[in-house]
DNA sequence: GTGAAAGCGCTAACAG
DNA sequence: CTGTTAGCGCTTTCAC
């Protein structure tokens, strides 16, 4: 193995220079950088890793906690986790993988061993039992969701108020009076997920403001749940013209049925989706939806991190705002023959 | 931060007396064990990850080679990489979590700093750039899929050229004599990834010795790449009775478009998918298939990687053998009229 | 602009 | 069964 010793050796200087070409943090000759740096080169060094953490108290790591709980959409958090490594790497950390298998105990024994510099955790819930975990570490955090109290921490989501709005919204200024909700697993609404209740309230109180009918199904992702809610659906509200999905697993049953029902898209029945775009797009009707921006939710959960790291302080709430893309799910709302 | 020195101090023995009470690598009284637990626990000591890897030279991480691409079935990834964190947890191993997007690079950057003790690699193409740079470092390694040349490697997949063969003997031995194949998107043959060939090898040659006619097409997994293949499919062979899919994406779309044609599954069309369990249960017909046991396969890399790294030496090529599961989309082939 | 040297906190001989 | 001690390879004062 090569040493920094070695290197310094071999280009004829001293070992805190080539440190110091290294970081950067002090000014080198020309001359000899270049020196170092061939020397480096020519050796093929490569800094140890844990000699640089022992000497720097710096890992250069950021831990990401994962949700063990599969009943989320996976691509999105696959997607997330792929975008804070690809980040982190350029802003010189790599990432550590950490399930919720570990409970919260994971928190304490990563952030106390200085294994990472700092932690971004996802799927965060109302009452998180990690988060007074890291309020006693000193090292800083970044959630990706919202606690119930945001006090003290730095978040970022997508702002699902103004989704569930913008997607009443939508509807509304189509002509359509009465609206179904295909919403997530009754398990993630039983456990106060904040998004799925955010969502909730910015459909509510946008279609109230608008003067629109809303009924809300939760609803398991497989074909015959949703064969059951739909018929519900259309039991308890005939005159239903719009669907807001917020569920990637029930959007193609959903298409399906409303097919096999003589329903057609959107002649009779427009639907918005709250999904990535790629879910979106591949679907039997490409949907008008509001996305889920993984990447971004990923980058910037890395960039808030980071200037914690290098001291720019922040402590904020980043409420990514939605953005609705029209695609040929959504029309204007059939004519009532009631109507006029 | 607490160290080492200073639980020796309040425990009253010395510092390596600590340090092989937490490594268990000398046999201590029970009694001092105790008081130096006891201390460990009051001062709320965690060892310093570092200073370990330095003094150790041993990390006790594990990298994760996943691949940027994002035209494979991304749950499947994504389990797999939960399984081989939780996996490697229970061996006291922490993973890192790398993407492609480094390139081959990563793999010298984290074996060359120590900041792995080894890695795991995921979506080995047949000619698979990190290969060579793996074997020039002298960390241990073990691939997720198979490479075109397996020597000195240790690899862990699924059987697929078995799975294939599973498949067609499934459909013919209810009957079926005109088996489509419903395969990935072109692209994934297009740069011979190992998994897709070699199960095209298993189809191909079992449908040659049982005597079936089989198409294959590749396909993208929209709804619309699916109906155009579909209809070329009847077109060509309008006999086809069987249906084998090999893309996730493409499982709800085939059965919807059948069910729009009008041929009932399983009465006039027989599917078999070859795909996750979760897929195959939550599809609008609940789908023979073959399982792709992506948690066995993390957890197996990481067995074998920590086998590896013990010294316990390994070098195979472990090809899980699959399994069928018979659900409702596939029955005997319909009587044809040409018959007897 | 460069060097010398003191640790960072832990492990693992070596000694008893 | 326990203690002493010499590093592990790097960063970072301090000194020039």
């Amino acid at each position: 193995m090569v040493t920094l010793a070695e290197v310094a050796r071999h280009a004829g200087v001293s070992a805190s220079t080539v440190s110091y070409v290294l970081s950067g943090k002090r000014s080198i000759s020309a001359e000899t950088r270049e020196r170092v740096e061939r020397s480096i080169r020519q050796l093929g060094y490569h800094p140890n890793a844990g000699a640089r953490a022992l000497a720097s108290n710096r890992s250069n790591i950021i831990a990401l906690m994962v949700p063990l709980r599969t009943d989320m959409y996976v691509p999105v958090m696959m997607e997330i986790a792929i975008a804070v490594a690809t980040t982190a790497r350029t802003h010189g950390y790599d990432v550590l993988l950490l399930t919720g298998e570990e409970g919260p105990a994971a928190v304490r024994r990563v952030t106390g061993s200085g294994l990472a510099d700092a932690m971004i955790l996802m799927d965060v819930e109302l009452e998180d039992e990690r988060l007074p975990l890291l309020r006693e570490s000193d090292r800083p955090a970044v959630l990706i969701g919202l606690p119930g109290d945001t006090t003290g921490q730095t978040c970022v989501d997508l702002d699902f108020t103004a989704t569930g709005a913008l997607c009443v919204e939508h509807l509304a200024g189509l002509g359509h009076r009465e609206i179904a909700v295909v919403g997530e697993a009754p398990a993630v609404y039983e456990r106060h997920t904040g998004f799925a209740e955010r969502t909730m309230d910015g459909l509510r109180s946008r279609a109230a403001e608008l003067g629109l009918r809303l009924l809300h199904r939760p609803c398991e992702g497989s074909f015959d749940a949703l064969a059951g809610t739909l018929a519900r659906i259309y039991d308890e509200r005939p005159g239903t013209t719009g669907f807001i999905v917020q569920n990637e697993a029930a959007v193609e049953p959903l298409l399906g049925l409303l097919r096999q029902l003589g329903r057609a898209v959107p002649e009779d029945a427009s639907v918005v989706a709250i999904c990535p775009d790629q879910v979106a797009t591949q679907a039997s009707v490409r949907l008008t939806s509001v996305a889920i921006p993984a990447q971004e939710m990923g980058q910037r959960a890395v960039e808030l991190v980071v200037a914690k790291l290098e001291g720019r302080d922040r402590d904020e709430v980043v409420l990514l705002p939605p953005q609705l893309t029209v695609r040929s799910s959504s029309g204007p709302a059939p004519v009532r023959a009631a109507d006029g």
